[in-house]
DNA sequence: AAAATAGTGTCTCTGAGACATTATTGA
DNA sequence: TCAATAATGTCTCAGAGACACTATTTT
């Protein structure tokens, strides 16, 4: 890509799209990370993510840059803005200012793609990346998402889109201890998720194939919320 | 302000920063809005705000407007990043992205100035304001941000930063019905702020010049979370 | 003394957390 | 039949919400 000329009024920037792209793999909570290829940091592991184009809106950025690194498209997964991020020397480049966003789903696992400027991507447990040295300040955008991830899932539905469209309560409560990283009482678990009304729905069905008693299957119920939220202590 | 040349690899944009700033005025949850002059949107109602400079960071350019269009300093004043606003149509001049603020505070009603791009600034009550017309995306910024307030106040300290240094409780009560728009049981009240640990402490000290008894004056605590939260159904 | 405002305690009901057994399947 | 996994109910304690009166000051 060459340099363009351009004029402007008032001091320039670059904006790019950072994701914190989370699910749960093998019951382990789990985020992507990119091997950069290029010039900048090359060779260390970063965040997916972009610049946003001329036309272009942030969230349809993120979209765009989800779609390029995992093959995802946005059906099935919820993406929604996290931070932005522009301390002036955060970028050695020039003066980049990184509107992060937080991505979640599941199924996400199977066809990963290097993007333009990644030269390798693959799945980290969350601790281990945490543990890592990142590249730019995503070491910190990533705490923050996670965090976010953490949080969200007590009171709002965020803990569903981990799942499949079908899932069982046992799986739910699986993602939860997953992200987590605590185990859950499953009589208290399911009080809570039956007692907001259209958080889960019962389809009928079961989930057999397992080793034990099958299990029922759910879908979302529509509640965006849940009230009361189930608590982390 | 004449416009300069510039090189990028990418598109470049334009960054700004608008603030919510929100205080109590007279028992009055109310807005800082600023009529626009200059070419754009003028005498139009909007956020204040302007544009990061070339080495400047985000909240220091937060800090920086917030001065500028207030005249108060960073001392007593509470600043959060809320979110970012980027669609492409949002601001006709150029390309511009908007880093919103959130700014509460206390004793801020006195000494307004208008800011460079100001013509005009006044208070407003944040029902007028919501249900006014303001220039850009900015009714949607407000919105956001009078929502991120009201829920903050129910698990941070964050009403205390509309109160002074030294306040009563009637009048942290007063904080709390001001933001909700409802009246709250004086027992409850007290009962919850009193029993996070170190949330509130006593002076020693009275307040009086009222007509009535006089209230025990208060200082924060230093505790930054309010468990259990208090509720605001 | 009258008016204004601050300060305080109890009861009931809901929900949180701790806890163990039965049910159903595949191997 | 055994191993694995899913499903289910009760008790106790903490906190929420509803509720009214006394205390202290100024005028």
């Amino acid at each position: 890509m060459s340099r363009k000329l351009y004029t402007s009024k008032y001091p320039i920037f670059a904006v790019a799209v950072d994701l914190v792209v989370l699910t749960i793999r093998d019951g382990v909570f789990s985020v992507l990370l990119v091997r950069r290829g290029g010039d900048t940091h090359a060779g260390e592991w970063a965040l997916p993510g972009g610049f946003v184009g001329e036309q272009e809106d942030l969230i349809e950025a993120a979209y765009r840059e989800l779609e390029e690194e995992t093959g995802v498209g946005g059906e099935r997964v919820h993406l929604e803005q996290l931070a932005t991020y522009g301390h002036p020397d955060r970028d050695p480049r020039q003066r980049v200012v990184s509107v992060a966003h937080v991505a979640v789903g599941s199924g996400m696992t199977e066809d990963l793609v290097g993007g333009s400027d990644a030269v390798d991507a693959r799945w980290w447990s969350v601790g281990e990346a945490l543990a890592a040295d990142l590249a730019f300040d995503h070491h910190e955008i990533l705490r923050d998402g996670v965090e976010r991830a953490r949080s969200r899932i007590e009171y709002t539905d965020l803990a569903l889109s981990f799942c499949e469209e079908r899932f069982t309560l046992p799986e739910l409560q699986r993602v939860y201890e997953a992200i987590w990283g605590r185990e859950l009482d499953t009589r208290n678990f399911v009080r809570k998720v039956t007692r907001t009304r259209d958080f889960v729905r019962e389809t009928g069905e079961e989930q057999r194939g397992g080793r034990g008693r099958p299990a029922k299957v759910y879908v979302a119920g529509g509640a965006t919320s849940l009230v009361p939220p189930m608590t982390r202590d």
